[in-house]
DNA sequence: CACCTATATGCGTTGTTGTTCATATATTGT
DNA sequence: ACAATATATGAACAACAACGCATATAGGTG
C-alpha cells in the first residue's frame, strides 16, 4: 500500500522550490503515525549490538540464557533484560525444558530484515576491501 | 557471505542442551565485531520517528529545511539536527541553491530497507482489520 | 554597508536506554 | 524442608539522544 517513492508526486505542495501553502495535503501522502510509530519500534529493537548478537544466535540455534551470555561474554541479567525485551516485541519465544529455559527467534520477517542489512554490509566491506 | 540461518550448526558448541565448554569457536560463527556495530548504527538511524518522516518525504522530493520543518510540524532547529545526523550516515544529501539548501534522499538501500519495512508493517494492519 | 532570510550549531534540559547489583521466583535433587 | 541452579526483575546509575533556545554563519537584496 504505502510506496515511499512516488515519482509523480508534483502537484502536491507547489513542486520544489516554492515554499508551503497548504501543510496539510502533503502530510496525507506521508505515511500514517502509527506507521511511523510502528516501524521506529521494530528498527529500535535491532539497533542495539547485544540484540542483534542475540539475535543472530538464536537464528541459528535454541539456547538457553547461561549460554547466551557466555556466548557473549556478557552478564546473566543483561541477558535477560534483552531476551524480555526482544520477548515483548515477539522477536523472540522461549520454552522451559525443567529448570532452564530455551530462546529461539520467534520473527521470520525481523530475520529477513537483518539478513537484508547484512546482506548490504557485507557488499559494501568487500567493496572497500579491493579499493 | 554472512549467512543468518545455517541449519547445518550443530557441530558447534555440542548441541542444543549441553552447556557450552568451548564458547571461543561459537563466536567465530557469528558476525564479526566491526559488522554488528555497522549493523546497529544502520538500525539506530530508523529508529527514530521524525527520521523516518523525513526520510519519507526525502524518498519523494527534494525539499528545503524550511518545508520540511513545517510539513513536520517541527522546529527548523530539530530538522536541522536530524538532517546532520542523517548526513553522516550518508542517508541523505543536500545542494544549495542560493540561500536554501536542498535535501534528498542519498543511499537507495536505506530506501529498500524502509520500504520493506513498510510493506511488512502494512501487511500486518492489513491482517489485523480483517481480524 | 545594513538588513533580511535560510541554515547550522553549541549548550542545556529532559527523557530514554543499557548495564550492574541485589534480590526474588521457580524448578530440581537430596 | 533445604540447598543448588537457572532465570527474572526492580532500583540505581551512567551514557546517550532529541529537542528547544540562543546565536552564529552565509547568501541575497536594498
Amino acid at each position: 500500500m504505502s510506496k515511499l517513492i512516488n515519482l509523480n508526486a508534483e502537484s502536491c505542495c507547489g513542486g520544489s522550490g516554492a515554499h508551503l501553502n497548504a501543510v496539510e495535503p502533503c502530510a496525507s501522502s506521508a505515511l500514517a503515525d502509527d506507521t511511523v510509530k510502528q516501524l521506529s519500534e521494530w528498527f529500535k529493537a535491532l539497533s542495539d549490538p547485544t540484540r542483534i548478537r542475540i539475535l543472530s544466535i538464536l537464528a541459528q540455534r535454541e539456547l538457553c540464557v547461561c549460554d547466551l551470555a557466555e556466548a557473549l561474554g556478557m552478564t546473566q541479567s543483561a541477558i535477560s533484560h534483552q531476551l524480555r525485551y526482544s520477548r515483548t516485541l515477539r522477536l523472540v519465544k522461549n520454552r522451559r525444558d525443567g529448570n532452564t529455559i530455551y530462546y529461539t527467534h520467534d520473527d521470520a520477517h525481523t530475520l529477513g530484515l537483518l539478513q537484508m542489512a547484512i546482506d548490504h554490509i557485507d557488499h559494501l566491506q568487500k567493496e572497500n576491501s579491493h579499493g
